[in-house]
DNA sequence: TGACAAGTCGAGTCGTCACTCATATTTTCG
DNA sequence: CGAAAATATGAGTGACGACTCGACTTGTCA
């Protein structure tokens, strides 16, 4: 499951672990700062030196895109994982639920949405792979809502990941106070299913 | 209009000018690169030497402020203009539809909003004056729209603003092709509106 | 008009950050 | 074990951006 480096050679021990480190490090890192955050600190939190990170990731932007390609690839986990819930209806809008959670807990974390789920962003050039496997998953879950009537049949797949990647922008500076965020999850919700 | 400075003593003719100058620069700056755009170039398009910059806004936060606070007047104004309008319902939706413009116009637009509209950010604590007005004047587009029947009885202002800005950050990088953003506007008003 | 305060100018300072590279260390494999 | 190759180290480099300050210019007002 891990990130696999483009090359084809494999890996002395001691390089595979510190990447495995660095790139939980960067994780946690931007987590907390967003990806502004300095390479430096995520070296020191990975208890590795600078060069180290750069000899994995030889740019700032590849490890950004990583750890966003690793989120990613969280995300069409869970996506997968609720297409086979009974209820699909269900499982569709408990995917936005966890999308706000998981927005409220990472910061940037609508930026993945946004460059794998939208235009051709960076990690739509740089992983094309998970980004298409995104939308996949979202367009299944999405299918098989409708399916069952929950949703509108009339609503596509680009509307719904706009309005993820919108209410997940929204739900990173929302205080926890998320009474309002659940008020805002009942109104898209509303909206999104069959006329009442 | 202006940005009135802090101090009540009045400016030369040529600094007033000049305070003019670099205001509009920045908002042009800010509006294509985003508020991490280098003094330098708002000095270079104001035609101004950067000390001068320096000098009526003595940190770069401030002149960002500035510009902020100006684009939440703007949105006031619109907002108020709108709230005379005879259909109160289009009078409300109408406000989303140009704020949807104007992000898509302004790079960082929504932050603006973000800062005003809901919690104690940046502009709430530098502009407490503008950012109560925005919300007062949302709050008035809000209830006058539910007062004709055209918006759910059990929405409040809180969660308007964030779903405006939800909508306001997916419309920043959606492509322009708006197909997209027309029918996830559809979405949202349907889940504003009274059961159907 | 003259002189002084207010304002402008822009080269320079300081701090930060991505990125490099010569040297030291570790792993691998015959 | 003992090279040789791969990897790690971290002080150093260069670029860039916010901000300063002393010399210079301009507006104001008696």
């Amino acid at each position: 499951m891990a990130d696999t480096p483009h090359t084809g050679k494999p890996l002395r021990a001691d390089a595979r672990r510190n990447r495995e480190r660095v790139l939980a490090a960067a994780e946690e890192v931007f987590a907390e700062g967003g990806p502004a955050a300095s390479t430096e600190e995520v070296a020191r939190r990975a208890g590795v030196a600078i060069g180290t990170v750069f000899r994995h990731f030889p740019t700032k932007e590849e490890l950004v895109q990583a750890v966003f390609a690793q989120r990613v690839r969280q995300l069409v986990d869970e996506a997968e994982t609720l297409s086979t819930a009974d209820d699909a209806g269900a499982a569709f809008f408990a995917f936005f639920v966890r999308l706000t959670e998981l927005s409220i807990a990472k910061h940037a974390f609508a930026d993945v949405l946004a460059g794998a789920g939208i235009d051709v962003g960076a990690i739509g050039r740089t992983h094309p792979q998970e980004t298409s496997h995104l939308r996949a998953a979202v367009s299944t879950l999405l299918t098989r809502a409708q399916r069952a009537g929950a949703v509108r049949e009339d609503v596509r797949t680009p509307e719904v990941l706009t309005v993820m990647i919108g209410i997940a922008r929204a739900a990173e500076q929302t205080p926890s106070d998320s009474q309002v965020l659940a008020r805002v999850l009942d109104i898209v919700f509303d909206g999104l299913r069959p006329a009442r």
